[in-house]
DNA sequence: CTCAAAGTGTAGCATAGAATACATTCAGTG
DNA sequence: CACTGAATGTATTCTATGCTACACTTTGAG
């Protein structure tokens, strides 16, 4: 517990009852953010991997470029990022050859499409469009914490029981 | 069909319906991630804008140290951070003393506390914890677009007129 | 077989965010 | 009024993400 540090009433600062209850406040607010920031770093992951299982399927193989195209950045980023993935384990490649997905590249990927798709159907389910659905979800879905993805799909099975 | 992977058309861009759909969901997938990135950028201004609304509110001023407690990052790092964005003209302050609000930092933050209300509240009213709720949100609420946030407040209309 | 375009890779620069280590300022106390 | 400790600021380093410019590899036309 961090002093109150007098100074700080000497200086006319109003009392602000309860200093204690702010602190534990402030260090709720605190884990939230670094919480968001770690979903940050592993936003990138996720997306990737997301993308490479998506091209995988819908052409055979994922390169460079269709992920530049498809994350909307220059074949630069994706490729120290696809080598940052490598090292990280998702992802395997060599050079001038396609991407693959490793094990644990799949399970990240899987995951995230999972995820992807009940926010989207969630979203949807609520009114709005499809379009921007699946606009807010690519934000949305790395910041769904597993019992607010169960909320939605309890809300989903429910609205689907009574149709 | 392993590591070779042939070359798409050399000369000549490939005209076939399905590469000419694919190409359109490979955009509208890149401007999402666009958007998504640009969200992330302005994630910061509306956290420290509504951190500093929080603070004032609650203790009559803004400190380097409160915002380094209730962001969970070192002082250097809001030290940084207030430079910025007092060049972007959110935040004013001189050295050494309390952080203050400019008027588009006040909207900023009053826009971002409403938003974040909605969020949590929405939350709540599907069964998530107040917790978590507050977790999420912090994550979940700059990616909420107006037409996203209008459907979580037609929600929650419903629900508390059918109570 | 040649070679040019498409695809990849590398170099170098910029910004944002975070940290540690060290320097400076301020305000209350002795 | 000098001192000390808390609060701030600065220097430097690191990682992640972007970009432009330029170099290198592959592959299919010809």
């Amino acid at each position: 517990m961090t002093q109150p540090g007098k100074r700080r009433n000497a200086r006319g600062r109003p009392k602000a009852g309860g200093e204690a209850a702010r602190a534990r406040t402030a260090d709720q607010h605190a884990d939230a953010f670094r919480r968001t920031r770690r979903a940050h770093i592993e936003e990138t992951a996720e997306d990737y991997a997301e993308a490479v299982a998506e091209l995988i399927a819908s052409r055979g193989e994922a390169r460079v470029v269709d992920l530049a195209k498809m994350l909307g950045v220059t074949h630069v980023t994706v490729s120290r990022t696809v080598a940052r993935l490598q090292a990280r384990g998702l992802l395997t490649c060599e050079p001038y050859r396609a991407i693959f997905l490793t094990e644990e590249g799949r399970r990240v990927a899987e995951r995230s499409r999972r995820r992807h798709e009940v926010v989207v159907a969630f979203l949807q389910s609520l009114g709005v469009s499809r379009a921007v659905a699946e606009a807010d979800a690519e934000g949305l879905e790395h910041h769904v914490s597993g019992e607010t993805l169960a909320a939605f799909e309890r809300f989903l099975d429910r609205r689907r029981e009574s149709f």
